[in-house]
DNA sequence: GCCTTTAGCGCCCTCTGCTGGTGAGCT
DNA sequence: AAGCTCACCAGCAGAGGGCGCTAAAGGC
């Protein structure tokens, strides 16, 4: 019936979870040196943990358990539900572990003991590692921790537990008690059921371990029940059939209702009895169906299936409304939701986000919590998905490295002297010192300049070379900015030069950016917060939006420009998008409105004000 | 026994926003 | 000549969509 999963690295320790009156039929009661055991049960699986009346012991440590003078009826036997046990390494001195607890169950009081005398460690060692030590539930009267007989058994990476050699295989309670070792070096392979399948007529213990967590070192042991109802029905055992036994032991009848089967190692329960069977088959590793092309192996022939048809290619659920095919059903029926029905059946309590999939939405959540829970083990970094992390994890390493910290077995020159390196970083970090630097000195004068343009321009000074010619007069110009503008004021009919005026004093200006810049000294309190701005964002924000005004601008001088050449469609066109992107409301005078504007020689232009209503919206 | 359904993990991708660096245009 | 501004780009990270695959339970 009962099943108990002891985590020796979990983190709390839990109360005896249920008590349940097992009738004494079926249980043939032997009582020896004050113990209490049924000589019978159904498998070594099974824990009895038959339980009689008993001193008190004035210990409580759950507070739900009632402490009540044990006064329960020798002839009535209780039957032990044990939860998880959990320790944590700090949490309890193990000197504190004699728990007692009383609980009252259908007017029978049942003294349960926990910890202290039913410890199990798993190896030899100092005692204070409380991680060590897992507890079951013995009955504290029966068995006192002196009269303990240790009982050693390993356990298995195959999540197996062993019978020791020497511990006499048997956890007789009569003769041990609940004080049992648990300990390395023992036979392996070798199920703790058929040992103690001999053991027919003492009371048991069946204890198997599992893997934990994988990230810990947790081992999770399973100490069985003995189930009362198999008593009755099967009072003498045969224990050959452990399987069987598996399978019957855990029903439970409830009074006339139809039976329901337990299962010792998990919550699992259901009505039907194949379904048992087959579960408690997941809490074995057969796997008998074998992938003849990857020798991967798999419980079920439907599994295997599938899996082969990952390797053929085969994809027999096919979407009605596109074309897409899957090996699974489930992942059609995914899929549809995703791409035709849009049905999303998790959706956040926090808001309106729904999700196809249920991990999607925990993935969400994870948004509103702040959880990070994936830690990158080298730089502070943590993500809220495992992907994250694993794209993060590449700027330790693949591309970053590569691009950055990777030996170069070429020279990296600096652009800026003469300095070399061999890894990408160190270059970048020192090229950046020079970024101040006035590094570009004129050999024929004191002239420094930061950029080497500028000190080429400078050297035609000294040169005399003009290398920029107007095609149109024929006239040199050292820079090619100025024969642009020469070009523009003297060659170009189109030519209309744009002009800003500042809101307060009417000073126009060829830029609306040095119009801006003049309006914050010209005392406009909205240019002043307009310049202000709000932190690093904010500045972006407006840089943004400057930087579209001037794109508008541009646009639509140019939009002008042909309309002034008689294209006034294209006109319309340049200036028309624009228009979308900054309404009359949040930005007047943008766009095709400066335009006009320009071309009419009107006072208005694009002003902070609108800067700062775009920014207010 | 078999098929279906449900659940879960993992992987990859896209879209988006932010930041910093760089070069060129412009005044 | 010098400084400002802007466009562009790369890199990184947040958020979410979509699918591949496996495991296990439900149900006939």
């Amino acid at each position: 019936m009962a099943a108990t999963e002891i985590s020796v690295l979990s983190e709390q320790f839990t109360k005896i979870k249920e008590l349940e009156l097992m009738p004494e039929k079926g249980l043939k009661e032997e009582e020896k040196d004050g113990v209490c055991r049924e000589k019978d049960h159904g498998s070594p699986r099974e824990l009895e943990a038959a339980c009689t009346s008993g001193a008190l012991q004035d210990s409580v440590l759950e507070e739900e358990v009632e402490l009540v003078p044990a006064t329960s009826e020798e002839s009535e036997k209780h039957m032990l539900t044990l939860q998880t046990v959990h320790f944590t390494s700090e949490a309890v001195e193990l000197q504190d572990m004699s728990l007692l607890s009383i609980q009252q169950q259908e007017g029978v009081q049942v003294m349960v003991q926990q910890a202290g005398p039913g410890l199990l460690w798993l190896e030899e060692g100092p005692r204070q590692s409380l991680q060590q030590y897992v507890a079951i539930s013995i009955q504290q009267e029966l068995y006192s921790l002196q009269e303990m007989e240790v009982l050693q058994f390993h356990a298995l990476e195959e999540n197996v537990m062993v019978a020791s050699e020497d511990s006499k295989l048997a956890v007789s309670l009569a003769e041990s008690a609940g004080l049992i070792k648990l300990q390395e070096g023992q036979e392996k392979n070798q199920l703790l059921t058929e040992r103690l399948a001999e053991r027919t007529k003492e009371q048991l213990f069946f204890v198997e371990t599992m893997s934990g967590d994988e990230r810990s070192d947790e081992i999770v042991l399973t100490i069985s029940n003995l189930n009362v109802e198999e008593q009755e029905d099967q009072p003498t055992t045969d224990q050959a059939d452990v399987e069987k036994a598996k399978s019957t032991k855990n029903q439970r009848k409830t009074k006339g209702a139809k039976r329901t089967f337990h299962c010792d190692v998990c919550m699992f329960t259901s009505s039907r009895m194949s379904s048992f069977n087959r579960h408690m088959k997941t809490h074995t590793n057969e796997k008998p169906h074998l992938c003849h092309l990857c020798l991967k192996t798999f419980r079920t022939v439907t599994l295997l299936r599938n899996h082969v048809n990952t390797h053929t290619g085969t994809r027999p659920y096919k979407c009605n409304d596109c074309n897409m095919a899957f090996v699974t059903s489930g992942e059609l029926v995914r899929h549809r939701r995703y791409k035709h029905t849009h049905e999303k059946p998790f959706k956040c309590s926090m808001c309106k986000y729904a999700s196809v999939e249920a991990s999607k939405l925990k993935r969400h959540v994870r948004s509103h919590t702040g959880e990070r829970p994936f830690q990158c083990c080298q730089c502070s970094y943590a993500s809220r998905d495992t992907y994250k992390l694993k794209r993060h994890m590449r700027t330790h390493s693949g591309v970053h490295m590569r691009n950055l910290h990777a030996y170069s077995a070429a020279e990296l020159k600096c652009r800026y002297c003469s300095a070399v390196f061999h890894e990408r970083y160190a270059l970048i970090q020192h090229q950046k010192t020079h970024k101040n630097e006035k590094r570009f000195k004129c050999e024929h004068c004191s002239y420094a300049c930061k950029q080497e343009r500028h000190m080429t321009a400078h050297i035609r000074t000294h040169t005399g070379e003009k290398p920029f010619t107007c095609l149109s007069c024929n006239k040199c110009f050292r820079q090619k900015q100025l024969l642009n503008v020469h070009f523009r004021k003297y060659h170009d009919a189109n030519f209309i030069p744009t002009v800003y005026k500042c809101s307060k004093c009417g000073k126009g200006f060829s830029r609306w950016s040095n119009m801006h810049r003049h309006s914050e000294k010209c005392g406009s309190g909205e240019a002043k917060s307009a310049a202000s701005g709000k932190g690093k964002r904010t500045r972006k924000r407006k840089q943004t939006i400057l930087r579209e005004a001037t794109k508008g601008q541009k646009e639509a001088a140019k939009g002008w420009k042909e309309a002034a050449n008689g294209d006034e469609a294209a006109a319309e066109e340049a200036s028309a998008p624009k228009r979308e992107q900054f309404p009359g409301e949040m930005l007047p005078g943008a766009c095709g409105e400066t335009t006009a504007r320009v071309k009419e020689d009107v006072d208005e232009g694009v002003t902070c004000e609108m800067l700062l209503n775009m920014m207010d919206k």
